[in-house]
DNA sequence: AGTGCGACCCGAACGC
DNA sequence: TGCGTTCGGGTCGCAC
């Protein structure tokens, strides 16, 4: 399940890749990942290159000219690039061909992942983009942005560090590490935290996301090839899958329950309501 | 307006 | 063993 730092990996590692290759081909296997009219789809890739990939949020915006192609891989996107000789695997949903003859192919198990491509103008106006909230590692992710956000919110803080329009980025796993590392009680509702405990959240969410991505990331296996680069940060887990486990600080065991609708891990003892 | 929840998917894990 | 069932993950859209 790739979240920001898995991103943030495979945005690096293909512009090293597919910057100012000439797409000669575009065939699309699974449609319902498109988002946007599928002709024009086609039509405005083909004789396109890629001269930029940028991210927002866990979204990658691939940038064209006169166009942004919008890519958010949800749980099982993965991008490979491959000689286009290969035989097409059994998930791998659109393929966008070079005129140097590789693919970029888009492979997708769980087919959650969703493109959109559109004109650059309407970046600003595309709501999946527009209202995505201050990133992890922003100046602007602050105790008063936060408190202001989660003022008179009767919404759990756990539910809250999942909405992108407030934190732009986090998953369910780096949630649950936040919280734990806060010392918040996940079920906390929004309007009762403190400007400290807010603080506590700025500070556990920038060292948890930048250790994340400087390790490439919790799930990552490869995005680009039959080699495997396992993410690392899997190994810096404290609380998330660890049910019954003892909690490394205190040794009681970690909890697993569901808030709205999620998993949420947590030591009900150094997480107190 | 604020909040909650089902739908979208399918491989893996689980239960019998 | 083999079958059927449940789970999980992020986001959107709909219901209340």
């Amino acid at each position: 399940m790739p979240e920001i730092a898995e991103v943030e990996t495979v945005r690096n590692t293909l512009k090293k890749q597919i910057l100012h290759k000439k797409i000669k081909k575009v065939e699309i296997i699974y449609p319902k990942i498109i988002e946007s009219n599928i002709d024009d789809f086609t039509k405005n890739l083909i004789g396109n290159e890629f001269i930029d990939i940028k991210r927002k949020g866990k979204w990658l915006i691939f940038e064209l000219h006169d166009f942004y192609l919008l890519s958010h891989l949800r749980m099982e996107g993965k991008f490979f690039l491959k000689n286009k000789e290969e035989p097409i695997e059994k998930h791998e949903h659109l393929i966008i061909t070079f005129t140097d003859e590789t693919d970029l192919r888009y492979h997708d198990t769980r087919k959650f992942g969703r493109m959109n491509l559109i004109k650059k103008e309407d970046l600003e106006i595309t709501p999946a983009i527009a209202k995505q909230g201050e990133e992890p590692f922003s100046k602007n992710l602050t105790k008063e942005y936060l408190k202001e956000k989660f003022d008179n919110k009767n919404i759990p803080i756990k539910t809250l560090l999942l909405d992108q329009t407030i934190i732009s980025g986090l998953g369910n796993i780096y949630a649950n590490e936040v919280l734990f590392a806060s010392r918040i009680n996940p079920l906390k509702l929004g309007k009762d935290l403190t400007l400290e405990e807010c603080q506590k959240i700025v500070t556990a969410t920038n060292s948890i996301i930048k250790e994340a991505i400087a390790m490439g990331g919790t799930t990552i296996k490869s995005y680009t090839s039959s080699l495997g680069v396992t993410g690392r940060f899997q190994q810096k887990l404290k609380v998330h899958k660890k049910e019954s486990e003892p909690c490394l600080v205190c040794g009681q065991p970690i909890l697993k329950i569901k808030i709205g609708g999620r998993s949420t891990y947590y030591c009900a003892n150094c997480q107190k309501l």
